[in-house]
DNA sequence: GCGATTTATGCGGCTGGCGCAACAGGCATG
DNA sequence: CATGCCTGTTGCGCCAGCCGCATAAATCGC
């Protein structure tokens, strides 16, 4: 007998937040994804937890009844896993996390409160660094993970990709290319535009990409970080090309993001580790949960570019 | 998170009986199954619960004090599913098998133990029957589900394989043949044999596959019912052809099971149920075991000859 | 030492679960 | 009453994880 707690999640999850979707989205996973494990375990119990229309839903007498034995039974296999956790090993229970500074200040906050949440007791320690910064730190052992540009450069470094992060040009709400649906690389000739400078971990890898390309494009303005380049853009100044990841929805909001297309140019980001240790545990469940971060991201930007 | 309960019934399975291989036989799956399945629980804890070499083990220091905890929690899952179970369909907490006789006797009163354990509520109904009664019963719905020999002649009816039973070469320790590592059909010619008559279900299967190997063997014995055969066999009058299932180990301590080959001849045992209608939980819970057990069985006996 | 016994591991196959996308049923608004 | 939107369901294809098998490795008894 395999006992489904996935399902019991789900069943908690659709009770306490009030609706599938929102708990699919707590759980890291699709409202399909959630309708089915709740299906499952409810045919697994032979029984209907919740009763439920497309549009609405209640508890069924049973599910009523079940409700509180479920969370009950959740806390304490909860507990009983982070107890042992703890017990064993309060020394290393500190963590370390080096990031490229334009996912530190978007998606690394997200990240933190979650870890925290579900670790509460273990200590993170947080490095926002340049690309090239980010592989030291893991490759030193200062930071256990990172999340960095692709390529790597380096040897004894381990990566798994996160995120197809797309250029995107990014002009105010009065700029002539705001509301085309997507801008060729060859449309951009005779703007103004602001670019990142040589010297950065993107701006490298940007620079080579579009070499390929066979385009030269006027560099009006170079600058070496990315939140200066959205300050000229608001200024209307010009338009930038940059990651779309860079983007804070609602920091500026008379900023646009155009999608550049002829080809697609994107930077790979990927977590990274060392190849030669194995990760702490620690570190391990905030590899798991920065995953679950992007992927999550992923969907909603996903959905988000499509309405 | 997703909690590895298969890794805690694991952990306590291996204390409670106090070695790999058996805790694995008691939960239906291989050592290997059962080592890995710790070793998964042990990686996503951080933690060793059980120090072992390759020949002993003992619990660590932290294993020691989780254990209890462990059986709580399996135990308090464990009641809260059941308790679910129960209390939506106590009308329906009855289920039926029908079974051959040759499996009725043998394999039966272990799926019988193995239920009773899992359902202690539900009550069982067994139908003890030859081959077509089975499918009949089946198909009049008044069993559940029925275990029979393949080809099951009817529509109306899914099965599902459950073993390959061969027939062996049946004799007693003072045979000339009894030492042999396998026996060829062709050296039967000049012996005494012993077989089930046509009318039975495996009888006339059996018949069948051998006028297909164009031999005639020496019908010396013709009995109805295979443990009559056994009592033939165990009296010196000649040996039997039967499949390997009837074996009761130990029940006749002289008799000895040799293997046919050349070719080897099967019957089939499958699972079967009726197509239009789905099983009721009980019914599925019932069919799991019986997998189960068949399963186990089938490896055991795979071991048991290789020795 | 050497065989027997018990756990660990590399490998291949398969199943279950997930995401995606299309669908279906309700509710609101005009 | 029609139309559109919102939310849960379902078919499909894919992939990770798990299992069994075979074999290795390690230890104990003799």
């Amino acid at each position: 007998m395999k006992f489904d707690t996935a399902g019991l999640q789900a069943f908690v999850a659709v009770v306490e937040h009030g609706s599938f979707s929102k708990a699919a989205t707590a759980l890291f996973i699709t409202q399909a994804g959630l309708s089915r494990r709740l299906k499952n375990l409810e045919t697994q119990l032979g029984v209907v937890l919740i009763e439920r229309t497309t549009r609405t839903w209640r508890l069924s007498q049973v599910g009523h009844g079940f409700l509180p034995r479920a969370q009950r039974l959740l806390s304490d296999i909860n507990n009983a896993f982070h107890e042992v956790r703890d017990t064993s090993r309060l020394d290393q229970a500190e963590v370390g996390i080096a990031c490229v500074s334009s996912v530190a200040s978007h998606l690394l906050p997200r990240i933190v409160s979650h870890y925290t949440q579900r670790f509460p007791r273990n200590r993170l320690r947080l490095f926002d660094a340049a690309a090239h910064e980010v592989t030291d730190a893991v490759l030193s052992k200062r930071a256990d993970i990172g999340i960095t540009v692709l390529p790597a450069p380096l040897r004894g470094i381990e990566a798994a990709p996160l995120l197809h992060d797309p250029f995107v040009l990014v002009c105010r709400d009065d700029h002539k290319l705001k509301s085309k649906k997507e801008v060729r690389w060859r449309e951009l000739r005779n703007e103004s535009l602001i670019l990142l400078s040589h010297g950065t971990g993107s701006g490298l890898y940007f620079d080579r990409a579009v070499a390929e390309l066979n385009i030269v494009l006027p560099r009006t303005y170079e600058v070496l970080h990315p939140t200066s380049a959205l300050g000229l853009v608001n200024e209307g100044l010009g338009a930038a090309i940059l990651p779309n990841l860079i983007l804070f929805r609602d920091a500026y909001p008379r900023i646009r993001a155009v999608p550049l297309v002829g080809p697609v140019v994107r930077r790979q980001i990927a977590l990274i580790h060392p190849q030669d240790v194995t990760l702490t545990v620690a570190a391990r469940g905030l590899a798991t949960i920065v995953k679950e971060v992007f992927a999550a991201w992923t969907r909603s930007s996903r959905q988000a570019r499509r309405h």
